[in-house]
DNA sequence: GCCGTTTTCGGCCCGACTGTTTTCAGTCG
């Protein structure tokens, strides 16, 4: 178990987990609600949108759902002298490689205990060894990566004559940014058959475990897919069940043992009073919404199922009405191949594609966004001529579709994607922004700032009045690149206050903001723009991914921009 | 060890699968 006083989230939340485990090994009765406070707190801390590190400079600590005066209390110890004695007393005489060990699926505190004790140096050596490989592998998959597996798969189930309905639950359902493993449930008139039939999955590489009810294998890429068969009386609770997330679960569970209720994969059932034996008989759900409604709850989205404070809205009837991919009327971030000699990648279809495409996703406008022009290879003034020469040619789109009927789209914006220097400043100049209808600006260099002086870079770049978008406010890519260090809630202030919008970006690998920081956004009263940054005609329809991210978030149509009319809109960059 | 529309005390989800200690512990989601 190893501290010290850098220690970033990851770190934390693996070092929570180890106490938990040193605790299970000690006496798992006894400190059986200690393991789970010890579990609970780890997840959240590896879910949370700042460093502990940062939170513990502000005392804010104890703002960490499950993190109370104890653990805080320790954390505050490691963060100022880089160990906490009670975590070094609890796991004293385990072997570090336990810990280790506890990495490989199936392997528990008990069994890595066992292994370290009764097996040799070299088999323990490969162990640890095929650790390091699941921990360079085991990266979590992007949503369209793991969206065409899941569809292979619902395609070969259906196969199954006996399969009367597959569905796709989990985090996939859940339209979480990256995918562990894939959830998948079936009604069927045969389980037997239906699972023998999910293990003879064409792409197969292994079988990880089958019963009767459930079944486990692993797909090429380290994916597994867990299989669930249900009966079609009561599949809704089977898709209740195996969507989750484990969080809204248990939380559901709790809010119904307080009415007298135990739920179930199988369904909804009366909790037994002591003298009862004979077991109580299951009610049965066809569908979710007949189950939420059966414990007086509304329907809650799948997307906001996490465990937060969704039961409590749903039972007090104020969910909100989540923004719909039918709700937008515009793309405001979309790379176009005329060529400004950018900084960055030009976009690959042209202007005239691009409003094509737009006017089958019934859009009313959308906004060019081209790079800058690259500041070392341009004088100030050339960069101006070429922002007029840009300006030019969007108007004279503009004015052929004011001649073309029946299109949906009606105006075109001319915008650009400044990036923000690591002072802070743009590299357009004053007059070069007043060409634009309005600007986006975002971080593509630089970013390992503290955090400090992050925030201060981002405002700046955002106190220039054309300036209206900051687009992957991040600037994260999954599984490449962390994102950069900022204090929100002065950026949220910032926007508020000047009318600024945080870009929502649809790009898989961004998903920027991320949902976490979305939901903080709304509830500070931040407007904010799902766009797709398109550099091709055919990325426009990935705009649902964005969608998804903002439905996490809590948005309504009332929170998006781009959910406005055209004439309000205007409005808005006036 | 955390937490609160019933609680600052007294609760804390529920079931499946594996392997083996044939009645359950360990692990997982």
């Amino acid at each position: 178990m190893l501290t010290s006083k850098n220690m970033t989230n990851r770190q934390i939340a693996e070092l929570l987990i180890d106490v938990a485990a040193a605790h299970q090994l000690v006496d798992p009765k006894t400190y059986k609600f200690q393991i789970i406070a010890y579990n609970r707190a780890a997840s959240s801390v590896e879910h949370a949108t700042s460093e502990l590190k940062d939170l513990w400079d502000d005392g804010k600590l104890d703002s960490v759902p499950g993190i109370g005066k104890s653990i805080a209390g320790h954390l505050s110890e490691i963060f100022s002298t880089g160990k906490s004695r009670h975590f070094e007393q609890i796991s004293k005489g385990i072997p570090v490689e336990v810990f280790k060990l506890m990495e490989l699926p199936g392997i528990g505190i008990k069994t890595a205990i066992k292994m370290v004790k009764e097996e040799s140096k070299t088999e323990i050596k490969k162990k640890l060894d095929e650790v390091n490989k699941i921990r360079n592998k085991n990266k979590r998959h992007l949503l369209p990566y793991a969206q065409k597996i899941a569809s292979e798969l619902t395609k070969w189930l259906l196969d199954d004559l006996n399969c009367k309905n597959v569905q796709v639950l989990g985090s996939l359902r859940r339209k979480v940014a990256t995918i562990g493993d894939i959830d998948i449930a079936v009604a069927t008139n045969n389980p037997v058959k239906t699972i023998e039939h999910f293990v003879n999955f064409p792409k197969l590489q292994k079988i990880i475990e089958k019963g009767d009810k459930t079944a486990s294998i692993l797909v090429p890429g380290g994916v597994s897919v867990d299989l669930l068969v249900s009966s079609v009386d009561s599949f809704g609770s089977a898709l209740q069940h195996f969507t989750g997330s484990k969080f809204h679960n248990i939380a559901l569970r709790e809010y119904a043992n307080k009415l007298g209720y135990s739920l179930s994969e199988y369904g909804i059932k009366k909790k037994k009073s002591k003298k009862e034996t004979s077991a109580s008989t299951v009610n049965k759900f066809r569908d979710e919404k007949s189950f939420y409604n059966f414990l007086k709850l509304d329907y809650i989205e799948p997307e906001i199922r996490e465990g937060t404070d969704e039961i409590k809205a749903s039972m007090n009837h104020t969910l909100p009405k989540l923004v719909e991919v039918g709700d937008l009327k515009g793309d405001l971030h979309i790379h176009s191949n005329y060529d400004i000699e950018t900084s960055h990648d030009l976009g690959l279809s042209s202007m005239k594609d691009l409003v094509k495409k737009a006017n089958e996703l019934k859009y009313e406008y959308l906004a060019m966004s081209e790079h800058n022009p690259s500041k070392s290879k341009h004088t100030e003034a050339q960069i101006v001529d070429i922002l007029k020469r840009k300006r030019e040619k969007v108007e004279q789109l503009n004015y052929s579709l004011s001649k073309t009927k029946n299109n949906s789209v009606k105006k075109v914006f001319n915008s650009l994607e400044i990036d923000i220097m690591p002072d802070g400043l743009l590299p357009v100049s004053g007059v070069g922004l007043q060409t634009l209808d309005f600007a986006i600006v975002s971080v593509h260099s630089s970013f390992r700032l503290k955090r400090n002086e992050m925030t201060k870079r981002v405002l700046s770049a955002l106190a220039h009045p054309k300036v209206l978008i900051f687009a992957h406010p991040v600037a994260r890519k999954i599984n490449q690149r962390e994102g950069i260090d900022l204090n929100w809630e002065q950026i949220f202030e910032f926007c508020v206050k000047n009318n600024k919008i945080l870009e929502i970006n649809s790009s898989p690998a961004r998903l920027d903001l991320p949902d976490l920081l979305v939901r903080d956004a709304v509830n500070a009263g931040v407007k904010m723009s799902i766009n797709t940054d398109s550099h091709h005609l055919d990325h426009m329809d990935g705009i649902g991914n964005g969608v998804s991210v903002a439905r996490r978030g809590w948005c309504e149509k009332k929170d998006i921009i781009n959910t406005m009319s055209l004439e309000k809109f205007k409005e808005v960059i006036q």
